[in-house]
DNA sequence: ACGTGTGAAGTCTTTCACAGCG
DNA sequence: CGCTGTGAAAGACTTCACACGT
């Protein structure tokens, strides 16, 4: 048996963007698609689609394509998004409202179902139906829910001990809106978000592109 | 003269977490820093952190380190962050609400100055002092001001044609919330930023680990 | 003839490891 | 001696290009 081989991040953050192209050509009634099509949709090429794909199985028909539903449902087979998945948000300040009240997480399988503060005057308070709870309750109800997705929003001073918090209590996944570094385990992972950051790298293509070149 | 040669866009993405490393330590109070701490800061390795710096100069001095104000100045001076931008945010739902009362953006020179959206019952109600306007007079207000830099906050459905009109006005930097593959010219730079996407790479990881080994 | 799946090639990025400077 | 800057090597990822199945 030959060693088996890991899948590189890249193509797994690429899934979710397949998936949501597949979701709409569904929707729009198509039967199957092109690695060329699928490609023009998600901004990507054939070749890396269909390699890609390969590293999962073979899921077309050669001079056809990809079956859409066929294809669709192997992609969320494979990102596990068949299932439905508690979350947690630590942090209800602007950005934890703001994210607690989104819908969008909701009707993708993530279900948003305790918002987690430290602030007396936030807890007991509603949002979207949820009421958030004091921090300190946080490790036994994870436990005991087996909650293994969480969201952090809330400051950067106190992201990582959150992280800690969350890890001890068995969460292995983390999407952090902290602008801050997060250390954890290996066997847990982080997906960092920060739309300051974002910017920053943005701003750097704003200027005229000489400046933009390394020194020889 | 040798051909420049431009610089990986992994490394523009790092620099503003290294700057955001370097800001903690100028308020710490420290003096200089090593390759190897601010890796441990940053959550990157020495070597990746002194290649990545490479691109741009030589900031160090051998047995001592990074003079961190002075590293710090540097890099925010390739991103080109010390200067103040003019920010238009499309979309006044709810995520556009929250984007435009999150602080964080005008403490980093990013001034949130307008809002749009196309709903006459949002047009005129007021997000943090700014007016929410009608997008019909974004167009002119973004050449008027030479506005560069624009956040999409609109449904998926609405996100190409917004991304459109941006671009027709002249902004070059789009940060984009709408789960959409947006199309723009190669001189404007967009960066996606979809939580739910986000969360859907994540749960990968949650599978224990056979599954997501590659089929031989 | 069309379009997949994939070796092989090419390109990009990271890491190693060390000369050389302070 | 400590630590940078960087050739060279290794590794990761993308693209090419084509054999093969439909």
């Amino acid at each position: 048996m030959e060693p088996d081989i890991s899948i590189p991040d890249v193509v797994i953050k690429r899934l979710p963007i397949y998936a949501r192209a597949l979701t709409a050509m569904l929707d729009a009634g198509s039967e199957t698609v092109s690695s060329k099509e699928l490609a023009l949709a998600t901004g990507s090429t054939a070749a890396q689609i269909r390699r890609d794909l390969s590293y999962f199985g073979e899921f077309g028909k050669q001079g056809k394509g990809y079956n859409i539903p066929h294809l669709l449902d192997a992609i969320r087979d494979i990102l596990n998004i068949n299932e439905r998945y508690r979350v947690v948000v630590v942090g209800a300040g602007p950005l934890g409202q703001a994210i607690a009240r989104y819908g969008g997480f909701s009707e993708h399988g993530f279900q948003l179902s305790w918002v987690y503060d430290h602030n007396p005057e936030r807890i007991g308070t509603t949002l979207n139906d949820v009421v958030v709870e004091d921090v300190a309750t946080m490790p036994e109800r994870i436990r005991a829910m087996q909650v293994r997705v969480a969201i952090i929003a809330v400051p950067a001073s106190a992201a990582q001990e959150v992280a800690d918090t969350l890890v001890e209590s068995g969460v292995k996944a983390i999407l952090n809106y902290a602008p801050a570094v997060l250390r954890v385990s290996s066997d847990v992972r982080v997906y960092d978000i920060d739309p300051v950051s974002a910017l920053q790298a943005l701003t750097y293509y704003l200027a005229p592109a000489p400046s933009r070149l390394r020194r020889t």
